[in-house]
DNA sequence: CTTGGAAAGTCAACAAGGCTGACATAAACT
DNA sequence: AGTTTATGTCAGCCTTGTTGACTTTCCAAG
């Protein structure tokens, strides 16, 4: 089933391969620069603009909750997790049932530098929807999530019901 | 041409694009994963990575030409070709015509790791394409390269002469 | 033939953001 | 009462990015 099965795959060769994986580079490249830029001009990093988007996707998410979907350590995540809270963005209110965890949820400030991030984000996202066409965003998700561990996957389909 | 040009760009909902942000975050997790654990037996980085995919790519390439493609600064580079140089998996062979510049090749060592890297990576990349289909495939691709800065995209037109 | 500037390399210092390991606390569960 | 879980924290290490200063090499133009 595969030998000529593949009849329009015969075109995977090492080269087309090849092309994907400088694609991926690059435009990752392009997709994190301009949050980035907004990122600096505050003193924050990439990490602190995963955080801000996983809370505000998921607002009273825990911190267990949150390791799982960055995969980070939680010290990693916790010195983030610091100063996104000392600098009133993040905003952690102890669990109503189980009150050893935490709850996050973004502060008005929180929300507007997300939305600003977002923005921004969103922006590139949309501009390439619009020049590649829709059925290329139908094509550009399939290969995507073909791509992704297994187990994240999962995480992924959830986030998005 | 963009107002109502759009019928069926009308979908581009901010649920969709947040979407796309994480498909294309967690994509890039996969997509990184299998080269970062055979890097991690060799003591190398993404660093390295990236050289020897480029110098593999573009033999005799000089130091110059690999800081504009890569984005990083000199002193950033030269630390990881300085290792694979030490460690006998580049060759930084001094220009004929002008011998400052340096054209980096890949010893059969390098040749030999980065196959290992390559291959590894391309494993996940074509399940991906062959999962999602050859039609998919092109959308995906035209995605990426919307999203790349256009000064970029240049660059990478060029790799793909 | 000198001099300006480009290409490359190096040193030092620093920061972000990963990691491990060890340990503390509080709360929940058994 | 004892164990497990969720979280936080301290200390230390690594990679990989940054800036700034400086040197060496060497081409090319004046």
């Amino acid at each position: 089933m595969d030998g000529q099965g593949g009849e329009k795959l015969l075109f995977l060769t090492d080269e087309q391969l090849r092309q994907g994986i400088e694609a991926m580079f690059f435009a990752y490249r392009g997709f994190t620069s301009d949050p980035d830029r907004i990122l600096d001009q505050h003193g924050y990093g990439r990490a602190h603009h995963r955080a801000l988007h996983f809370i505000n996707r998921s607002p009273g998410t825990t911190v267990t909750n949150l390791l799982a979907i960055l995969g980070v350590t939680k010290q990693s995540l916790n010195r983030v997790l610091r100063t996104l809270i000392a600098d009133g963005l993040v905003e952690g209110r102890v669990g109503a049932q189980d009150r050893r965890e935490r709850h996050l949820h973004l502060t008005a400030a929180g929300v507007a530098l997300e939305s600003q991030l977002s923005d921004a984000q969103q922006a590139r996202m949309r501009q390439a929807y619009r020049q590649a066409g829709p059925e290329a965003v139908a094509g550009f998700r399939r290969v995507l999530e073909a791509m992704m561990e297994p187990e994240i996957r999962r995480q992924y389909a959830r986030l998005a019901e």
